[in-house]
DNA sequence: TAGATTGTCTAGCGGTGCTAACATCCGGTC
DNA sequence: GACCGGATGTTAGCACCGCTAGACAATCTA
């Protein structure tokens, strides 16, 4: 309840305005409660990315089921347009969430093996690291796009090349 | 003088640590003084984002220079890791820096051009777009690799890896 | 010399994350 | 049925934040 209530109130309004006060309000709750299911703010905002982590993974399993690695690519970025702030949360902000080893949430590699899966036959060798190349221009695509430093008209094309950089 | 103090709080201690009171105790005036020479603080901030570009632009040219593709590539992520506080508020904080306009700063078209002048010989046609896309990977490995969401090891692979999809 | 301008200060507003201290209810025990 | 302890909630407050109003001194201009 608490996990929803910020996700709906950093979405509509940025993590800025994502503030205990405000949150407490929102979830009819006096402000010291949240601390008695949350460590801290983070950890809220923790909670709503592993929560938009699960999401991404099954839109990309999706997504590529239907149209290979061009649908994967246009999952996570319709994905990442749609959610800005959750996709925030997720990838953006500092969290304590630790990536890509042994000791990560079961989620996080999830959503990696999603990706791995679709881009392992176009890999010469070394699936892990063209997974790792092919994520990271995703994610420059997204954040980029977001705050308007590419030029938005050309969102498809750029998706496009990039897939036909790994296809070709 | 408050950019030089802004640039060295943030690179040692995060952005996060960048307050006004400590900006104007480093720089021996009071609080209100900052507000004499900049509309607030995202303005200092966007400040030393623009001295961040200028210099991230000669870099780029002289690894492109050195090494065409390849050295263009290890100069940004190179920029980008020594420097991490100034490139955040480059690329990541929001700032109201105009991208990939008319009315954008010389100082950011300039950059954009180093890159595209670099990477045009390899597009197909659109040089413009693959520019885009190139610089999207560039950031994003940037990004992700500043808080460990990929394997450090790797980085010089990932970069040797899309640099051979655009020269393939 | 009188007045305007410039530069800087102290003080304070409303907001932030977070915590200590106190109230209240609810389930189990004699 | 009386009592007690642990949840579960509250109010009040700390130290900090960005930012601004108003007072004051120094300097420049006429």
């Amino acid at each position: 309840m608490i996990v929803r209530a910020a996700r709906e109130l950093a979405e509509a309004e940025g993590w800025e305005s994502v503030t205990t006060r405000r949150l407490a309000e929102k979830v009819d709750y006096s402000q010291p409660v949240l601390y008695g299911h949350f460590k801290n703010m983070d950890a809220i905002a923790t909670a709503v990315a592993l929560e938009g982590i699960e999401e991404l993974t099954t839109v990309l399993r999706r997504g590529s089921a239907a149209d290979g690695l061009r649908g994967l690519a246009n999952a996570y970025l319709e994905f990442a347009e749609a959610h800005p702030a959750v996709y925030d949360a997720m990838f953006v902000r500092n969290t304590d969430l630790v990536f890509g080893a042994a000791e990560s949430p079961d989620v996080l590699k999830d959503a990696f093996d999603a990706i791995r899966a679709t881009v392992e036959p176009y890999a010469d060798g070394d699936a892990e690291t063209l997974t790792e190349v092919f994520w990271s221009a995703l994610h420059g695509q997204a954040t980029l796009n977001h705050n308007t430093r590419l030029r938005p008209a050309h969102q498809q094309a750029r998706a496009d090349l990039l897939v036909s950089l790994l296809t070709a």
